[in-house]
DNA sequence: GTCATCATGTAAGCCGTTACATGATTGC
DNA sequence: GCAATCATGTAACGGCTTACATGATGAC
């Protein structure tokens, strides 16, 4: 779950790993609400796994818009500065490898059930499936709730008090938004998969 | 959060943990999708914490309805034969303590921020927290959301494909949908506060 | 010179899982 | 006898967290 994370990210440019939390939480939010503990030891495991590599002499891919903190845009002007020549311990860039690349497909692609967390954060990264691969990872995710759904307890079970009555009707109606929800996409996935199908991998952020 | 579910049950009445397991699963769906891998190293622990003890010549409660299976009762029949004087290796059967009740009146009204799964699985078992407890749960979980919603990225954020952006959109929908719904319960809460609020620790099942 | 921020890493622990081991009871 | 179900328990592992340790750099 991270590791696809984190490759998704590395899709768009190398980064290191202080930056790559950053762009996780502002690209996936909670679905990937993970710690500096997670983060650096998952960048050395898919590094000794060849997924990723360290670039030397290279700067990572700055945030498009210097929108941000000042104090951001000038220490990204010193660690660009120090990056140059990099001597000393300072930022780790890491770059998505050809094996990394395929690895990634991999996970994006298999089939094995997930929960609603994984689910999401696939689908955001949906782009980079082909849309038999998409569709497929939606009309599983559909059947998965429906079958959810079915195994929910009535709302007639007898002795609920109104608080966990509410909880469970609460609950039942995301589930039926959710459905709905796939429902939309799947539709819409079908009309545009009948055209032409060839906008993947698109292009890079054009700023 | 298994503690608190498990307590929940027990002061339904006495229970074991292949039973428990199957009522945590009915009365709090997936909120508590446990394994016995973790039930009877929970009970153990209560027990040894005395939260619970096991009760010796007593059988559980019965399940309200004999609408089950018939090899369930069946089976319900030979163990109660059995456990009527239970020498070997069979049934072991919890009740919970008074330092128990105390213990789950304590983690119910506990203020630490709690996640999505720990707040429902606790108004699931608001009956048993006095109203102002209970409202300021519910208050606080508001505010959670309502922190949580103001962090989430804009809608323009730039180079988002459409299906990042349709996750993305869900996501905070469903925020808004949970925050709508909490709103609902604060006002009845609030507008039920005012009359008598006598109603806790309702009577045990009728059946 | 000290504080905040950037940056990387390790270690311990929490909370759950799956897999495995054991055993009683009953139906067939 | 054998399979299915009920019933309890242990061991190993997984993925994440927090806490801790280290260090560069520049602001004030």
């Amino acid at each position: 779950m991270l590791d696809v994370a984190l490759l998704g990210v590395l899709e768009d440019g190398p980064q290191h790993g202080y930056e790559l939390r950053k762009l996780l939480k502002s690209r996936f939010g909670n679905l990937t609400n993970v710690s500096f503990g997670s983060i650096y030891p998952a960048l050395s495991r898919l590094e000794r796994g060849g997924a990723v590599e360290t670039v030397e002499g290279a700067a990572p891919v700055a945030l498009s818009p210097p929108t941000g903190s000042l104090t951001g845009e000038r220490a990204a002007m010193r660690a660009r500065r120090r990056t140059g020549t990099r001597g000393r311990r300072s930022r780790k860039v890491y770059r998505i490898t050809p094996a990394g690349r395929q690895l990634f497909l991999a996970m994006l692609t298999d089939t094995s059930p997930d929960d609603a967390r994984s689910f999401l954060l696939r689908l955001s990264l949906a782009r980079y499936m082909d849309p038999a691969t998409r569709l497929a990872l939606l009309e599983r995710r559909r059947g998965q709730l429906a079958q959810h759904r079915s195994e929910l307890p009535a709302d007639d079970e007898p002795g609920r008090d109104p608080y966990a009555q509410s909880v469970a009707e609460h609950i039942k109606d995301g589930v039926d938004r959710d459905i709905a929800w796939l429902d939309r996409l799947i539709e819409a996935e079908r009309s545009l998969g009948g055209a032409a199908g060839s906008d993947r991998r698109p292009s890079r952020r054009s700023a």
